[in-house]
DNA sequence: GTTCCCCTGCGG
DNA sequence: CCGCAGGGGAAC
């Protein structure tokens, strides 16, 4: 669910309940494909250290411990990453929620989906990480142990250049859809803002990454950088699983050109937005306008 | 390059 | 019942 905005907005949220906060405990479910780090091994790394800073890359939030170490997360599809004391209905299930008196404003419980719920010396709120679908990771890595998947990341997506893109993209005839959403080509970008990146740089998803001008790529990384930042002042996109940590909404897919608008006209030429596969995703474009 | 997998829930 | 979903990794 989670791209670059989202993981940088969920960033900014739960920073402030993260840094400086000795972790007393952390609780978590059983094993799973989300324990890259075994519970028992996590909860033992993680108990007594503080937390010194929380930083994103890509779509990685990276806490650095006090004893040099390090705690590695990753949203994947559903995750969730929030605070004690939001109260939230989208945070539960449809079942869960139908069984919540919507009078009172209760806060959130940790469910069989909070896989792990941090707890701190201070007694203070606890901060917890939801993800129904488990596509979402946690690791911890010993000081100077290195993570080869965040070795293989390239540029973060804000930061990335016209120039390294077509750096990138020569030589690749893979569709230039499929490299976006490449995080060894750039890092940050998914499903959503690749589709809409590619609609305001109006270039074609179908197209060899090779095949980009110079300004074609100019106009890439610009598109990419605008719709980015446009959806971090936002709030980042509440399509079907995400809200802000604080429970709120974002906004951006109200800005939405392209992604999920399947046979909706286009606002600019009012042709009907198309939709295909490519690889396992979709990708949503305007067959007129982009070229 | 595709294809399939991980997992759960929703909506047609 | 089926196909769909802001992700990523591994196997053909």
């Amino acid at each position: 669910m989670p791209e670059l905005p989202e993981v940088e907005v969920t960033r900014r949220c739960v920073a402030p309940l993260f840094e400086g906060r000795q972790i007393a405990q952390l609780r978590t479910t059983r094993d799973s494909y989300f324990f890259r780090t075994k519970p028992r091994a996590l909860q033992r790394r993680l108990k007594q250290r503080t937390v010194q800073k929380l930083t994103r890359r890509g779509k990685y939030l990276i806490a650095s411990l006090d004893d040099g170490s390090t705690l590695v997360l990753h949203l994947g599809m559903t995750g969730q990453l929030f605070g004690e004391g939001v109260s939230s209905p989208r945070l539960l299930s449809a079942t869960a929620r139908a069984s919540l008196d919507p009078e009172k404003q209760e806060s959130f419980k940790p469910d069989a989906h909070t896989h792990l719920q941090f707890e701190f010396a201070d007694g203070g709120p606890r901060v917890f990480f939801r993800d129904v679908r488990k596509f979402g990771k946690v690791h911890w890595l010993a000081p100077d142990q290195e993570d080869p998947r965040l070795a293989k990341l390239g540029p973060d997506a804000l930061k990335i250049t016209g120039r390294q893109l077509a750096r990138s993209l020569s030589s690749r005839k893979t569709p230039i859809k499929s490299l976006l959403l490449d995080q060894s080509v750039l890092a940050g970008v998914g499903n959503i803002y690749a589709d809409e990146a590619l609609f305001h740089a109006g270039i074609d998803p179908r197209r060899a990454g090779a095949d980009l001008k110079a300004e074609e790529c100019q106009a890439l990384v610009k598109a990419v950088r605008r719709v980015l930042r446009r959806s971090i002042q936002t709030g980042g996109s509440s399509i079907s699983d995400y809200i802000n940590p604080d429970g709120a909404d974002g906004q951006f897919q109200d800005e939405r050109c392209v992604y999920g608008l399947t046979g909706q006209p286009c606002s600019q030429c009012q042709s009907p937005i198309q939709r295909l596969r490519q690889g396992q995703r979709s990708t949503h474009y305007c067959p007129a306008c982009q070229i």
